[in-house]
DNA sequence: TATTGTTATACTCTATAACTATA
DNA sequence: TATAGTTATAGAGTATAACAATA
């Protein structure tokens, strides 16, 4: 009988084989070359993805996003107070409850994720650059469902 | 013309529809998933790896294994602390160089391993929920195929 | 009194640098 | 002198807790 760990490389039963294994390593790497690339616009992943989330939401206070995010309030002061250093993002109180901050995108905001977005497609081809077109298709699907599925946007 | 920040959630051209951010976001969150069922085990995410690493390549000096898995050689020391005192790695200087520490996986640290893998194929049943067999099988195919081009096990 | 945002503080993770022993 | 491992130190990132303003 053979023994699961005494599998080599291209092992297709051992912990490196799982989801979990690939896709924490992948993100890991992914998301660290994708930092790399937005040093230079002085932002880092969670700057984009604040971003992101106000691109859809077109308002929203800082709980809210935080929540959504799943980042602490206090985290998202700094990653607000980044932004808007940056003009990417305006902070109005809420007339209608002035302890609300909320945040919204500008159009110079608009204009740094899109250029983040690009940057993303860009590596998304050199992630993706050794599977066919059929393949790339349904990685797309599958990953659109299990983000659906874990409740991330 | 319509602008492409302006699309909503499901949103097909925008930053959260990259494999980027796609494939960042679910490695943060299994991760992070994973490393809370580890806790009733004592380790943590990288102690597995580590672990995985030397299921594979059954001896391994510290300095091998900490360029293998893309850390410190002072992170390998702490990492491989922890699994000794555990019993699961055995620690043995190499005679021909007595610089060297040899790590191997203990009978005991090839048990721990089988129970981190089962944990993981339980959490890939949960990720993967919502696909079906075929996308399944697409989806491992292209995990392994990507994996394999950013050099990752 | 409860809630939003902010500030202060502490903790986790990991890397860099200094050190020890072997070569 | 150079290298493997170790220890000491420091930095990044983020959370928790205390605080201020508003409800």
């Amino acid at each position: 009988m053979s023994d699961v760990n005494e599998a080599g490389p291209g092992d297709a039963t051992g912990l490196t084989s799982t989801v979990v294994f690939r896709l924490g390593t992948l993100g890991t790497v992914v998301t660290d070359r994708f930092a790399r690339e937005l040093e230079g616009l002085g932002l880092k992943p969670k700057h984009v993805g604040l971003m992101a989330a106000l691109s859809h939401a077109a308002v929203a206070s800082q709980q809210e996003l935080a929540a959504r995010m799943n980042v602490a309030p206090s985290l998202m002061v700094s990653l607000a107070d980044h932004l808007e250093g940056l003009g990417a993002v305006r902070r109005v109180r809420d007339p209608q409850d002035r302890r609300r901050q909320v945040l919204t995108l500008t159009a110079q905001g608009r204009g740094l994720l899109d250029r983040c977005t690009s940057m993303a497609r860009a590596l998304d081809e050199e992630i993706v650059a050794g599977l066919t077109a059929k393949q790339r298709k349904a990685l797309d699907e599958a990953l659109r469902v299990m983000a659906n599925h874990a409740g991330l946007p």
